[in-house]
DNA sequence: TTGTAGGCGTTATCAC
DNA sequence: GTGATAACGCCTACAA
């Protein structure tokens, strides 16, 4: 077992020209059975594949993903990442992925990179620094030069493309529901800033409007907003203490997990005295004590969905494009402990 | 801003041929200066890159890594993907990942489909399948056609290859030391079983030296062997109710949780009635409550290390192959609240 | 200063 | 039934 054989090489060995070991190696009937089957059996024994550079190049097509996240250390991100490789492996594809760590710069290089003929297609969701920078010039090129994208969760009005994203408005008005139904008064909301589109702007906004529905009046001192995930969780303290806050609405787990503690230090229990509701079913979510009850965003079918839209597109035949889809992944609530 | 534009393209809008243009955009001084100027700018305006599945084809290298990793759900292996994905973007390589799933045929599939040129080398951990089944050949016959494989934590012997490896020894040694000088005695262990090599075998056996060295007794029925992760608590919890434990030392971080809820359910307090130590320093141990003290396996530093070995040995010139080398990352103890 | 030719591995078309 | 050739996009040694 040495070193990759390619067709030249046996060619050479059966004496014979590349095409004959092509043709034969595919059945084809122009040639001999018996050529046909003293190669195919040379073939198996060395174990002979095809070259996927070769084949890429050929065809114009490399059968590769470009996915371009912020970060997988967090669950959904992760699990999106594990949905979208079930769906591209059982279709063939292979996924190559590169992470922005939250730049606008990472994005631009790795879609750049990737781009240049290393993949077929993207699956992407916007950086934290490109959502700020409100700059996608990046997308519409690789888009204008015929490549198909599809954003997913962080997703911009923008740019003309496919589209997975979840209901964020609808998940955070329901959790905030369940808060109500549970006889909760004063919910506080644990969120991000506005440039985070759906996960502060969109979820803000849900919680917004399940207080008016109901009827309790919106107290801005109760909607914090969190830069990011090492803050400062004082002034949640604080709220806690003056009894100002019988449930929390938390825009991620992380915040939720939190919430619980920081009620806990001021003497508090969850569910009773402070109930916690959280978004992203994640590890956390599953382990915490008390568990968390929690939106789940369905992260593994928000990928699935989105690669499989993807290579669609990709092997759409007819020579119209379909028109650009947008599709609304339900959030369903996962009732634990918290809340 | 149109399709992908190439050499020839260029060429042909010139009226000069493609080595020309290809010259010219090397800045060769074999090109005249003008037909430099000319060509250069023509290229950046229409943003010209060379395609890189020409590239890998011509140099018979992609510069894309190859990862297979069980899952990515986990922290510590996020985190390993996302040192990799650090190391790689610095030196100028791509990282494909496939996920084995856990399962013996992926991981043979995805390495196949993989070693077809798509890649230069691998850094794989091993899936529990493989470990179970034992079965190394693809694996081998990978190395045997000259192809590079890095294999980070769950390694086996019987590979010759690079390796990256915590000391799951030396770090359950060190966590139940840790929890004997707080003055504990009667110390349980949960664990996976023996063909989890790193996870199960090695750290319980770190368990058994800590104690021995410690002149205190090796209870079997202290040694809770678990399969995976939805398995039954209630050995534990029972072990907790007779008070035969008053400190757990848990291989995973997920164990580590549910031992501090089944004290909790039993009525017991962390860290004073039960102390509790876990393996990898994730989110879930950062963000429980109380939150735990832990083994910390740096993953991103594994990652980052095994990288950092792959290429190396790809962009080594010298003829002669350095020898195989098994790198070591010392595990370090953070300490929180439960222990 | 510019161009030609060959090659990387594969496949498809067409010729013998 | 088999083989030569061109093409995918790029690079480079060698002509001209």
């Amino acid at each position: 077992m040495r070193k990759k054989i390619t067709l030249k090489e046996i060619s050479k060995r059966f004496n014979v020209s590349i095409s004959t070991v092509s043709k034969a190696l595919k059945d084809s009937p122009e040639i001999s059975e018996r050529t046909r089957k003293l190669i195919q059996e040379f073939a198996k024994e060395h174990n002979y594949k095809p070259n996927n550079i070769a084949l890429s190049l050929k065809n114009q097509k490399t059968k590769n993903l470009g996915i371009v996240l912020p970060e997988i250390q967090h669950f959904f991100f992760s699990s999106i990442t594990t949905g979208i490789e079930k769906c591209a492996t059982k279709r063939g594809y292979n996924v190559i992925i590169c992470i922005s760590n939250e730049t606008f710069e990472k994005e631009v290089i790795n879609m750049e990179m990737l781009a240049n003929g290393s993949i077929d297609g993207f699956i992407m969701a916007l950086s934290q620094g490109t959502q700020k920078a409100g700059d996608f010039h990046h997308i519409k090129e690789v888009i204008n030069r015929g490549m198909p994208v599809v954003m997913i969760d962080r997703v911009t009005e923008e740019v003309d493309c496919d589209k997975v994203i979840i209901d964020d408005f609808k998940g955070a008005y329901d959790a905030v529901n369940y808060l109500i139904d549970q006889g909760k008064k004063k919910i506080a909301i644990l969120t991000m800033p506005d440039y985070m589109g759906s996960v502060g702007k969109l979820r803000t906004e849900g919680y917004k409007k399940a207080l008016r529905d109901a009827g309790i009046e919106i107290d801005e001192k109760r909607i914090v907003k969190l830069d990011n995930f090492y803050n400062d969780f004082e002034a949640v303290e604080a709220l806690f203490k003056e009894s100002e806050v019988d449930a929390v609405f938390a825009v991620t787990e992380f915040f939720a997990v939190q919430a619980i503690k920081m009620a806990q230090k001021s003497g508090l229990k969850t569910p009773d005295d402070i109930a916690v509701i959280g978004f992203t079913d994640g590890i956390i979510s599953k382990s915490s004590s008390p568990s968390l009850t929690t939106v789940s965003q369905h992260g593994e079918e928000i990928g699935y969905r989105a690669a499989s839209l993807l290579i669609d597109r990709l092997e759409n035949e007819s020579d119209e494009e379909p028109p650009y889809t947008k599709e609304i992944i339900q959030t369903t609530i996962v009732k634990r402990e918290s809340a």
